[in-house]
DNA sequence: CTTTTATATGAATATATGTTCATATGTTAA
DNA sequence: TTAACATATGAACATATATTCATATAAAAG
């Protein structure tokens, strides 16, 4: 179990410190929050949506995505690295071209997992 | 079924012409992209998932918010408004305090449908 | 070894977004 | 009707992020 440092409020300062408190024990913590908008953050672009989307079921060079998308190759490559260090693709080169395709098999999953995680609702 | 405009690629102009026309059959439109992005875009952002994990269970007035996740009223307003805007979450005005609490019980399952539909896999 | 092609990347810029301040609106109590 | 409180909101500001340009790196071809 882990320990949380919680300030609790105190009656004089709010009238509901009750209920506050009691949300309060169930909060996930900076951590958790910083982790999870981030992972947002990443199929919040429509750029990074559209190349994730074209790498579904295929893998495909750069300038294949920069051609499909009609996108500056710098764009693309710039996304690319975001989604690189977010470890949600993964390339090989073959000659000068590299290849990207999803990292994991079930991207879809991963998020499903995260709410479940954070956003499970007591009953 | 919907006609789609779609330019295809020749082969004059790229080695991989084929896949990309592929590929550009199976995209999502501009509008779906825009949809989706927008729609992670309100979960993007640590204040609003605060806001989001705190009425998860239970509803809570605006000055509840802010002693409750340490910020400025106008803040969490805004960002309310922002939640508004988007039918995530309702409110109902209690004298002179308004109670927010999430606008559909099933936030979780919004989401793993709207994924469902835009990022199934082929097999 | 030089040139060409594919990709990556730092810096500059443009744009979007979040926060704050000041103030407006709406409700209750005096 | 006035004062006090809760909330909303426009404008200014600060910050984060995406895109572009210029250029670096890396591989292949000549």
């Amino acid at each position: 179990m882990e320990e949380k440092e919680l300030e609790f409020i105190c009656e004089e300062k709010h009238p509901h410190y009750q209920k506050i408190n009691e949300v309060k024990c169930t909060e996930p913590d900076t951590e958790q929050i910083e982790t999870l908008s981030n992972m947002f953050k990443l199929f919040a672009d429509n750029t990074r949506l559209r190349i994730i989307c074209s790498i579904l079921n295929t893998e495909l060079c750069v300038c294949d995505l920069c051609e499909l998308l009609d996108l500056n190759q710098s764009t693309v490559s710039h996304q690319l690295q975001i989604l690189r260090n977010a470890k949600l693709v993964k390339y090989r080169r073959e000659g000068k071209q590299i290849y990207y395709s999803l990292q994991d098999e079930h991207i879809e999953q991963i998020i499903r997992n995260k709410f479940s995680t954070y956003f499970r609702r007591g009953g």
